[in-house]
DNA sequence: ACTAGTTGAATAGCATGCTATGCAATGATA
DNA sequence: TATCATTGCATAGCATGCTATTCAACTAGT
């Protein structure tokens, strides 16, 4: 039974996705940032003092692997904890003025790298992509 | 500015092709195979006693990540390396019989999570999905 | 044939991700 | 309130990927 790796959806999300991975390393590696740390900051960005636990729902990413990001920002200076006043347990994440600073480079950044990915394509058909990506996310977290 | 997630390319192809490779490592862990694993049989199936070289083309990965996941296929009794007899550098990758065996019921796992993934596309749609994921991966190797 | 450049792989080092554990702080309940 | 379950994080261990480096084997040009 043949199975051809170009006509499989994962196959090409995989390749995919590298290349985006790929190409926002390259354009965000002048400002000290990694992708991983782009996309916390993203969330970041958007409100400040986010729980760990916060994060991991709003980047659906694992526990672990938020735990292991949120180390190597402390240690690039990018954020700061500080101990949750309600819940011994967990912190709060700030970011630190450096990482403020970095917001509109690096946004810029990813909007290039997201142009460039979808250069040959008409608005609708972004339009179009976003949503077909949307709805294979939404097929995976149901099943 | 503002910079949404959700309204990003290189964020959802992040996220769908993190929950294709968690889908397929679940579906194919009864195997005994990992993804990467898994990708590089679908090469060696197509054509058994490729070089290192030849995967590294096909997949389009480095060829860094290309040899350690040999070393782990090899550990797991998947291939077998053969000297090469006309370039004293390279050798030739070999499928165990192992290897052969776990064609179909692998191949099964990969087109379940594919169908799981694309269930709530019509036919069109998935054919337009692939179209547009190859434009975009044909776009960055370009840029 | 010799030297210089190229090419195929291995290795080191690091970032991301995941699963599995362990632990301490909270919460809920008998 | 003493106990048990839950929750928030940290850590260990491993798979994938990437860049950079090194080395040996092959090629080409003189």
């Amino acid at each position: 039974m043949t199975f051809e790796k170009e006509r499989s959806a994962g196959f090409l999300a995989n390749h995919m996705a590298r290349l985006f991975a790929n190409g926002l390393q390259q354009r965000i590696r002048p400002l000290g940032l990694a992708p991983a740390q782009f996309m916390t900051l993203l969330a970041l960005w958007e409100e400040d003092g986010l729980t760990q636990r916060e994060l991991v729902q709003r980047l659906s990413v694992e526990q672990a692997t938020m735990a292991n990001t949120l180390i190597r920002m402390e240690r690039d200076g990018l954020i700061e904890r500080r101990s949750h006043p309600e819940d011994g347990r967990s912190q709060s994440i700030h970011l630190t003025a450096k990482a403020v600073g970095l917001r509109e480079p690096a946004t810029q950044a990813a909007r290039a790298q997201n142009e460039a990915a979808l250069a040959d394509l008409s608005e609708d058909e972004r339009m179009l992509f976003l949503g077909l990506m949307r709805r294979a996310i939404a097929s995976m977290q149901a099943g």
